[in-house]
DNA sequence: AGTGAAATTGAAAATCACATTCAATTTCAA
DNA sequence: TTGAAATTGAATGTGATTTTCAATTTCACT
């Protein structure tokens, strides 16, 4: 595999902060690696559960919370109350589709320069934005075409 | 007080749907009213509770819904987990100060074209769609300054 | 006005995702 | 090897909202 990065990533974080290595937290980071993007914290217990049926709920939680502070995950919320993670790069936004759950994302460089002129119009200083689109994606459409 | 047209167009909506009129509905599209945008269900609550001291939560989460239905009120989902309520007008977006809670609303034509553009290069049909930005408002900002 | 079927209400309990508690277990520096 | 400190996971708590259900209210029709 070609997580020994992320891993070595990992124990560095730990090592700086005094936390422990643990079996836990190798399997759920791998777990989290091995999938592509927008994962739930249900869907990651149940993929290292596989291997480490022993693993918590809790834990999971957990570590994805640390794994978010370590640098190598991101919390993203999109509507319908549950978080999804995603490994950590360059800032995006999303397209979701209501009905597959699929999610692409994009970026913008526009829409970045333009909003942040707005917020400037109100003297606001932007810390952080979020920007969805939440509709059909092309082979939802299709398929709802019969 | 100048709530004629929406009294008015909450009792046709009940009437339309065979729902009836009752002294809750009417205090609580009152209270709501009379509050200037982007309000809980809580804020609803205890302002209602002044004139009607026995209406509870639950009959406010359930004519707030009926509101929205009757096209009165827009539910809106800022971070923070609870919802608000605002009268019903033309599309817009937000920019939500973190410190002050304050809500700026912005409309901006250009985004609104380009987010389409972008969802069309992947066949995405958008439904809908969040554009929210947060940070500090200007007088927060002069604020933390000292 | 009176009736009664259907709608509404509100207190209490349920839900749902996530956070906290805490006793038992594990890690790791010395 | 040892033990202090960190971690784990089952159980429990939390907070916003929803559901349940018995009691009350509305309103179309006498
Ligand atoms: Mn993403
Ligand atoms: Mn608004
Ligand atoms: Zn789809
Ligand atoms: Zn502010």
């Amino acid at each position: 595999m070609s997580q020994e990065v992320e891993q070595r990533s990992l124990s560095q974080y730990l090592e700086e902060h005094n936390l422990k290595h643990t079996k836990q937290r190798e399997a759920i980071l791998a777990a989290f690696l091995e999938a592509t993007g927008h994962i739930t914290s249900e869907e990651i217990h149940s993929r290292v559960r596989v291997d480490h049926p022993n693993i918590g709920y809790t834990t999971v939680y957990r570590t994805m919370k640390l794994l978010c502070d370590a640098g190598l995950a991101t919390e993203r919320h999109f509507d319908g109350g549950v978080t999804r993670y995603e490994i950590e790069h360059e800032h995006h936004d999303h397209l979701v589709c209501l009905r597959c759950g699929k999610i692409i994302e994009f970026e913008c460089a526009m829409i970045e320069k333009t909003q942040l002129e707005i917020a400037d119009r109100y003297r606001f200083r932007v810390l952080r934005h979020r920007h969805e689109l939440y509709g059909h994606c092309d082979a939802c459409v299709r398929e709802l075409a019969e």
